[in-house]
DNA sequence: ATTCTCTTGTGCATTGGTGCACAAGCAGTA
DNA sequence: TACTGCTTGTGCACCAATGCACAAGAGAAT
């Protein structure tokens, strides 16, 4: 879809903390930022940080820093960002609640622009300003919606069956909470966020503590 | 602490997912697990497992496989679940209330003992069994509970000085929600979860969609 | 005993990521 | 124009992680 050159993974996942760092810049009245500014704010070598702006086609200028405004569109456009993303949220328990409530999507151009749900407590509720729709209606709640991303927060013994759904309603993306692993095709990206994994994860250098740290995606 | 042989970040990420793909073949009657088996579930390489497996001192029987109970104890052993880990939830806003309702957590070795906010409106009101107690009071709401492990659910604005908070009372390890980076001791591991974030990532992957999958630590 | 089947444990080559260190190059000054 | 100070872009060497491929070993069957 697009000639760009390919970015290394680990430099996906340190754009969008890159992206937060540079905003700040900006908002504190830079007009310009230099690699060492942003590995300051972003917790990372600066040398990385350019290698890391390098794969986006930008470039800075030496003896001055990269120009804060058109390093934030670009990086913008490699995330994808130029447009707001509409989001579906399926499972409305605690979690699915507390996204839906949660503004930190609209504000970073996620708007939600719909729930669902399969228990018919769930469904009709009106939740932050949304009607909860039913899960047989999901098909045609994503494609009226334009939506693109799917969220699921549903437990673990439904999430496939909510994964495959999404992905025959035409969603091309999805984040789910469910500590299940997903079968879905790679056309699909997805990210897994799994809250008691992270616990257990911090179990292992909590018992060895004084050591390294623990990386996070 | 222990003479345990330092496993690799990689590896250490993995063992909760293993966990939970034993826990399944126990449960669905299965004594002995293969490498092929547990790969399965994880959605992982076999030959991955074995190596990380290995590094647990962890022996499985060739021809057979490993022994099933065994090696959840094992496994248990390296991650410090071997007992209860008790949690407090610093911000009792949407996320902070979700999380406090949430039963994965107490689920799976890590009860939530206490909640703390710093507004009054939020400080003595009862969620999910709990009294809100007061930020001010944190260090001795962490001792007297003995409190190792802190959740950070507050805006980023306030998250530094909560994380500093959290590790003057003595917390051990923390994992965080707020969008931005935390400076604190080697000696307290982090984990960092930021879910507009994980949104921002899938956007890469979504503009090129067709490829390569998005992993998830 | 010997043979066959199955599964582990690991050596090794490959790939991906990191960060140092330095040449290249711009802006401002004299 | 020449010089100085600062910052970029990247070559290179190092380290971690991955996964193939295979020898080693356990148990069952003959």
């Amino acid at each position: 879809m697009s000639g760009l050159p390919e970015i290394p993974d680990a430099t996906v996942a340190r754009l969008p903390i890159y992206r937060r760092s540079l905003v700040q810049l900006i908002s504190s009245g830079e007009s310009t930022a230099s690699s060492a500014d942003l590995a300051d704010l972003a917790g990372v070598n600066a040398a990385k940080v350019r290698k890391d702006l390098s794969y986006l086609g930008t470039y800075g200028v030496r003896g001055v820093g990269y120009d804060a405004e058109m390093l934030l569109i670009q990086i913008d456009r490699a995330l994808g960002l130029e447009f707001e993303t509409p989001v579906v949220i399926v499972g409305m328990g605690n979690l699915g609640q507390a996204l839906a409530h949660y503004g930190g999507f609209q504000s970073k151009g996620f708007p939600i622009v719909a729930l669902v749900d399969a228990s018919d407590d769930k469904v009709g509720q009106e939740i932050d300003g949304l009607t909860v729709s039913h899960f047989d209606d999901l098909a045609r709640t994503v494609s009226e919606n334009g939506i693109s991303v799917g969220i699921i927060a549903t437990p673990a013994d439904a999430a496939q069956k909510v994964c495959d759904a999404l992905v025959d309603a035409g969603v091309r993306s999805i984040l789910t909470f469910a500590p299940t692993v997903l079968q879905l095709p790679d056309s699909v990206p997805v990210r897994k966020v799994d809250l008691a994994t992270e616990l257990q994860i911090l179990g292992y250098y909590q018992q060895r503590e004084g050591g390294e740290d623990a990386e996070t995606a």
